[in-house]
DNA sequence: CGTTTGGTTGATGTATGTCAATATTAGTGG
DNA sequence: CCACTAATATTGACATACATCAACCAAACG
């Protein structure tokens, strides 16, 4: 997978900075290694956040719990993400971040990204990019949770998911099975519907011969089938850009 | 109202860069103005458009449209607010961007607008921290769509139209009516429910005296009400944060 | 004035939630 | 390796928030 894969949808005079501003935060973090077990926050709701982090391998997620003990994820972060850019604008985290699985992350603390990004544009380039990257995401959930059915959603979310891991080399482009560490009452919390509809959801796909979650572990056996599910709530461009549908036509490696 | 309330939540440091940048962007758009009746097409899903955007006067929202005829309003623009940063890194836009009154426009050719970002930190900072404060509203519109009833996105969409209107100064911070120019259908298609319930859950509130929308016009006759149904989901800084939820005690004008 | 657009309301249907029970698996200490 | 416990997954019976369908009204408008 070549690294401008990473960088889908960019103009590109823009790969030049976002490679050399992504390398220069690489370098900077460097050394700044941490592993957190599953189930842990990262970043606790409510309170000040010096650190912008970079997640090198396992699955976190942005959550907001209600005082009433309902909870959304809000994004989902997989390998490759840099997450928690905000610190280096807001004071407070309105959200938290925790960890799905084992995580190993870099981070580096605001003012010293802060000072490389004023001195670097190739810097603040890659910043910008990983934010509006985070926001495109955004918006396709707004429309899954706006207009989809549970069907449709978990559909979109499982392929999204592989489409992802395949753009960060974590899987290979063309991979039908992919680790998958989170809980069926995690996933409701994140497709806004109950643990209890997302299993017959699964069900339903498992005993169509769609697809399969067990141990941590999706296998999608009809990705057509998959496809065709999720494909109403996704727009034109998406559905022409393959890899993000299932059907990436790209190698797997560089 | 002060310049800094416009950027709430900032780290103090930042609300220099903040407003210096934002002066430049302002600058660089002079005579670029552009006015546009309700129902155009600002900027056409799938198509390369080279301009950034800043909403003078009126409304305006990005809206994806899908191919069995739902839509979705993604996120709806008020006075003040950038919109279209990513036409400086993107070639496409997946989403269209529609005017929902007449409005009036501000622009700048991205290649225009890149030069003064990589020439200048204090405008990246700016357009940085529009694309974070544009997350920050999808953030609350995925909890909202996720975990709440309809009512409670009534409730939370009419009072984030209220703050938001207040920053910007187009009305006072005390206000309790305000110009709304959305249909029950669009505001259906942006709350996820049907223009048919939209119109019930507003019947049921006017008819318990919490508020009425007529003519274009939303009225809110008992905050606390409307308040306490958009609190549950509400997190606990942003219940804390009074104009956001309508116990505005900062005076009107600055 | 007919036509269109937006709003309002009732009758009925359904996707999904709720409740509750039972498997199944994972973890833990003896 | 077993006994115990707590998560997690699974399933059925039943409830409900919201959708759908279909009418009708009111205002805008050419």
């Amino acid at each position: 997978m070549p690294d401008s894969a990473r960088f889908a949808l960019h103009r590109p005079e823009f790969l030049t900075p976002l490679l050399r501003g992504e390398a220069a935060i690489v370098a900077l973090m460097k050394d700044s290694r941490l592993t957190f077990e599953g189930g842990k926050t990262l970043v606790e709701s409510g309170t000040e956040h010096p650190f912008v982090y970079r997640l090198i391998s396992g699955w976190a997620g942005r959550t907001r719990q209600l005082a009433d003990g309902r909870n959304q994820f809000i994004l989902i972060f997989l390998p490759g993400d840099l997450f928690a850019v905000k610190s280096m604008f807001v004071r407070r985290h309105t959200d938290a971040v925790q960890t799905l699985s084992k995580v190993v992350v870099e981070r580096i603390h605001y003012q010293e990204l802060y000072r490389a990004y004023t001195e670097s544009h190739e810097v603040a380039v890659r910043c910008t990019w990983q934010v509006l990257e985070e926001e495109r995401r955004l918006h396709s959930w707004v429309v899954g949770l706006g207009q989809g059915t549970a069907e449709e959603r978990v559909a979109l979310l499982l392929l999204d998911f592989r489409g992802r891991l395949a753009l960060s080399g974590t899987i290979a482009a063309d991979a039908q099975t992919y680790q998958m560490p989170m809980t069926q009452a995690q996933l409701a919390d994140h497709l806004g519907i109950t643990a209890v509809h997302v299993n017959r959801v699964l069900r339903s796909f498992r005993e169509r011969g769609i697809m399969s979650v067990r141990d941590g572990k999706v296998t999608i056996t009809d990705l057509d089938a998959l496809s065709r599910h999720a494909a109403p709530l996704l727009d034109t461009y998406e559905k022409s850009t393959a890899q993000y549908v299932g059907h990436a036509d790209a190698p797997a490696e560089s």
